[in-house]
DNA sequence: CTCGGGATACTACTTTCGGGGGATAGGGAA
DNA sequence: TTCCCTATCCCCCGAAAGTAGTATCCCGAG
């Protein structure tokens, strides 16, 4: 059973090369070409293909929000993104908007082939340098969701925190307890030494994560 | 200049196989191998490699631990966690910590040396399975964070909020998106705006409590 | 008793924020 | 086309936050 791929491509010469090649190739069929999203949304639920190569690019309706569209409708669906040149911010709208791999335009042939059977497969073809970019998010993302480590408070500092976390300005802290705004800047610099944070907001986040905790 | 490289690993065998290969190919070179991350620890820093091909599994102190500590020595180093068999968890472990690539042990070694030569160039060559699995925690990551925006944030201030919520200064917000602090400002005055908050505190308040909702 | 930690307070200084203006380019809606 | 929204960028300025060093008072542990 060979793969059934489609093309949706805006350049009429990118588009007849790619369906010529998959048509050409032994394992893949191409089920249809559209050059831009409307016409991809309107053709493709027709006869759904395995595997969809998409222009990022389209006039009109961005291949991204076609992606979008098209995986709320059939899930399964798998889609490379095709583009010219690497694009940091499309490469993640892509990902969320559901696309498994991302090729650049002058892939080689047999690389391209290669890439629709690895999606099919359950693989996410992309260069290593776009992977490098993943690992960085994911690396980064994850970085927030560390478990903080939690530090003795005195009363009187956890207290000051408290208000802290309510949005409470100094002044306004010093008032409600009062005390001086002197005070409070010295319980806070206590509790940013013990807490190792810089600011303000970094101590509430640690507040409230270990609250929820 | 040829890559440095070295190699820590348990199983002699392995570990031998790799040195004799790196060492036996042109523009590699193999600069220390050690069986567990204690000695990796003691004797890497003496010489610095480019790039470390690491065990996920070793006696006491994991690899990913040892990843970690390393990292912080020496942020540029470049290591590729080498592994015998896939493990989630571990793969995004590994991420966090700061490993670039990631192996699997019955690798062909062209490839090892294609992926060692790979992440020193600044890639991350990694399989399109493992990558598949780095796009849908993206793609999951990036979905519960939307639902959260019923208040009407467009992406990119939700995304402005996100690194603020992380305790980020304009500065850096800016540079990690790679626009101007001047941008972020106008973001944050929108935010600030759109939530009825007037500081960051307490746009992160909202945004954690939502997020958590 | 002395020592240390917590709570209080002050001076002085630097950096970051938040609020006020505008401005431009591109895309989509009216 | 015009109008609005988004995203981008810039300037000014005062207020708030953060850094550093110091100092008093009280209380409990050693």
């Amino acid at each position: 059973m060979s793969i059934k791929v489609a093309i949706v491509e805006d350049s009429t010469r990118v588009r007849e090369s790619l369906a010529a090649l998959i048509g050409g190739s032994d394992g893949f069929r191409c089920v249809g070409t559209f050059p831009n999203a409307e016409a991809a949304l309107a053709g493709i639920p027709k006869e759904w293909p395995d595997v969809i190569l998409m222009d990022i690019n389209l006039p009109k309706m961005s291949g991204i929000e076609c992606v979008s569209k098209l995986k709320v409708l059939r899930p399964a669906l798998q889609i490379i993104m095709v583009t010219v040149y690497i694009e940091n911010e499309k490469i993640f709208q892509s990902m969320v908007a559901g696309a498994s791999g991302y090729l650049i335009k002058q892939t080689p042939p047999a690389e391209i082939l290669e890439a629709i059977s690895d999606v099919h497969r359950g693989g996410s073809p992309m260069s290593s340098h776009i992977a490098r970019k993943l690992v960085q998010y994911v690396a980064q993302v994850a970085q927030v969701a560390r478990p903080a480590e939690k530090m003795e408070l005195s009363p009187r500092e956890h207290e000051i925190l408290c208000l802290l976390a309510k949005g409470y300005q100094y002044k306004e802290i010093a008032e409600s307890l009062t005390i001086s705004v002197e005070t409070v800047r010295t319980h806070l610099r206590n509790i940013y030494e013990k807490l190792h944070v810089r600011s303000r907001t970094e101590a509430v986040v640690k507040f409230l994560e270990q609250k929820g905790t």
